[in-house]
RNA sequence: GGACCGGUAGCUCAGCUGGAUAGAGCAACAGCCUUCUAAGCUGUAGGUCUUGGGUUCGAAUCCCAACCGGUUCACCA
């Protein structure tokens, strides 16, 4: 399966409900345009209708190169003539200029009154309502192992995921957040040697520490006495590989693995214990960072299931069993290897697993498409996984999405949990609450604020930061975080875009207090600027965003998009006083355009999970 | 080695369903606070879009090849 092309199966019918979409209106007029002047019937490969570049006047930009052939005169000849047919033609329109084979039209300011006034009338504006029938969409995010607390990679896990539930939701679909927590195996064994061994007992009432980050140094102390068992050995003239055969500890955790499948009540009670202590932690990491689930998965309730699938399927013939009595799927029609899904001993892999999981998922709920967010070095996995669970007959198994994004790297490279080069998740979230914190002071902007408002604030900026940071890049590339640079807090940022909504808002209040109304006098058309305009027609693509960030699986586009709305705002803001403005139906229209701009980019960030300050 | 993904300014990233002079931010430099929040605004400088072919009226964008980097091809998860 091609997974590019996977990115474009949710298809969505959507129109929008605030006007005709420009973009459909002058289409149809180009066509009969077309049909009119040359009898020519156009298709949609030959109709390139795209938004006009900034530094040329024109609102929509018809491409003619494509009809010139038909029309038999040069491009600037035949743009002339159907630009001059299409402002006769269609109302909307007030002027057309040509520049070389390109066609540029612009809309009537009224027309873009008009449709300041429509975004105005609708509260959810951008945001697509899901019917009762509407696709039911499961997200599955986050996926942590129980050995260790949260990093780095996982903070863009989840915000992705978190992004993505609530896009797929703003474009009319039912969405159902999940997760699957890794709670069992040899990992966690590891960890619970550890702490049995070398732990004296200790808790995280005792010591203090987050449950997660206590067991997670204990699973760093299994590996550190580990690798010095085997330097150990080693050194006895053993090779690696016998070394790891010969490893007590390792031993040692295999035969806890063991206690714990044969249901060893003590193993299990400490197990318990320790992942208890474990999603403790990650409840207040999640709660930090913002993010929740609607359904948690644990794998220790699920790889059960797995082995009765992949017995089903043994019986069903769709898979085969060895001599050795493991048990195989054959993949060679599909192109791919062969893949295990029982060991000889009966017990099961990370696969088996998957398909457990996935079976109890649509035992419970209907799910029309399933979307997985975990790392691109998963690819193979999921492409497997996909095709097992068509063959085991889940009607969305062909089709399932992996949300394949990329690598959070250092300068350095890879972040690497044994060379203690991992970001440590809370941490960073700490680091830029109080690096917000800081700004604010420097700044004296919350001077005026309560000590509980203040905070509040800074966590707010902290977070949106971290966030905006991440998601404004393309999910599915790798990119590079540098902790010596802390993450900016000017220019391309979350707190740029946090600061923008903050100043509306004071401007909004002020406004109010001295009892302005947001409002548009339809006269008004021709006496508004160009940056006036070019903000309504942001405002206007919102809907196309949301649409295409769904379409694509990309927060990505959200966040160029608001950036770009706020930059635009500031640049209006700098330019021209909303409040001082003495024409006063200038100064309401001012207000209900930055009132809508405000709103716009509150929607904007709430798609991103990114909370906005009233003052900042 | 096979498969997949990426390579755009010094750095971090947009742009990629082919379209006009390849855009932002950071860093550097120069300006703008007696008016609604300067976490802002304006300007200067910075590019063989990895390379070489091809398709096209037109290529950063599509195709082929090479180079570089990453991931994966586990009875790990």
């Amino acid at each position: 399966m091609d997974f590019q092309a996977v990115f474009l199966i949710l298809q969505l019918d959507f129109s929008c409900p605030i006007t005709m979409n420009i973009y459909t209106l002058l289409g149809d007029k180009t066509r009969q345009c077309l049909q009119a002047l040359y009898q020519l019937q156009a298709d949609d490969s030959l109709l390139q209708l795209q938004k006009t570049k900034k530094e040329f006047e024109g609102d929509l930009t018809l491409v003619v190169f494509p009809f010139i052939k038909a029309a038999k005169k040069s491009p600037e000849a035949t743009a002339e003539e159907i630009g001059s047919w299409l402002l006769q033609h269609t109302p909307e329109l007030s002027s057309y200029n040509v520049i070389k084979g390109f066609l540029n039209l612009s809309f009537s300011a009224s027309y873009w009154l008009n449709t300041l006034q429509d975004i105005a009338g609708d509260t959810d504006f951008g945001l697509f309502e899901a019917g009762e029938s509407a696709p039911l969409v499961m997200i599955e995010y986050s996926s942590p192992n129980t050995n260790k607390p949260l990093h780095l990679g996982h903070i863009r896990n989840n915000l992705l995921g978190f992004s993505l539930s609530r896009i797929v939701a703003a474009n009319g679909c039912r969405v159902v957040k999940t997760n699957i927590v890794n709670d069992r195996g040899i990992h966690i064994c590891k960890s619970m040697l550890a702490w049995q061994k070398w732990g004296k007992g200790e808790t995280p009432e005792s010591s203090g520490k987050k449950g997660d980050h206590l067991v997670g140094d204990y699973y760093v102390l299994f590996d550190k006495n580990y690798k010095q068992e085997l330097a150990e050995l080693q050194k006895q003239g053993l090779s690696l590989e016998e070394a790891e055969n010969t490893s007590l500890l390792m031993q040692e955790a295999r035969e806890m693995l063991r206690a714990w499948e044969a249901g060893d009540s003590e193993i299990r009670s400490l197990w318990e214990t320790m992942n208890n202590w474990v999603y403790l932690g990650f409840d207040e990491s999640y709660a930090k960072l913002g993010v929740d689930f609607d359904k948690i998965y644990y794998e220790s309730q699920t790889y059960l299931s797995g082995k009765e699938k992949v017995l089903e399927g043994l019986d069903k013939g769709i898979f085969y069993r060895n001599e050795d009595g493991s048990v195989w799927a054959d993949l060679s029609s599909e192109g791919l290897d062969r893949k295990l899904l029982l060991r000889a001993d009966g017990t099961s892999v990370y696969m088996t697993q998957d398909i457990g999981t996935a079976a109890l998922r649509f035992e419970e709920y209907p799910i029309d498409k399933m979307i997985y967010v975990v790392g691109n070095e998963q690819n193979y996995h999921f492409k497997v996984l996909s095709i097992l669970l068509d063959k085991l007959g889940f009607a969305w198994g062909k089709d399932l999405v992996h949300f394949s994004y990329g690598m959070v790297e250092l300068p350095e490279g890879k972040m690497k949990s044994r060379e203690g080069t991992v970001v440590d998740a809370d941490d960073l979230i700490e680091e830029m609450i109080s690096t917000a914190r800081e700004t604010s002071e420097e700044l004296g902007k919350l001077d005026s604020c309560s000590s509980e408002e203040a905070a509040d604030i800074a966590r707010i900026v902290g977070l949106g930061a971290l966030k905006y940071f991440i998601l404004k890049v393309d999910p599915r590339k790798n990119m590079t975080f540098n902790p010596k640079e802390s993450i900016d807090f000017n220019g391309n940022t979350g707190p740029f875009i946090q600061y923008t909504y903050a100043r509306i808002r004071s401007v909004l209040r002020k406004a109010e207090e001295l009892g302005y109304r947001a409002q548009v006098q339809e006269q008004l058309a021709d006496r508004l600027a160009d940056k006036e305009l070019s903000l309504i027609k942001n405002l206007y693509e919102f809907p196309v965003v949301v649409k295409e960030a769904g379409n694509s699986y990309s927060p990505a586009v959200i966040a160029n998009y608001v950036y770009e709305l706020a930059k635009e705002y500031n640049q209006f803001y700098h330019d021209y006083s909303v409040l001082y403005e003495t024409n006063s139906d200038l100064r309401d229209f001012r207000i209900l355009l930055s009132d809508q701009t405000a709103k716009v980019i509150r929607t904007a960030l709430y798609l991103l999970g990114i909370e906005v300050p009233e003052r900042m």
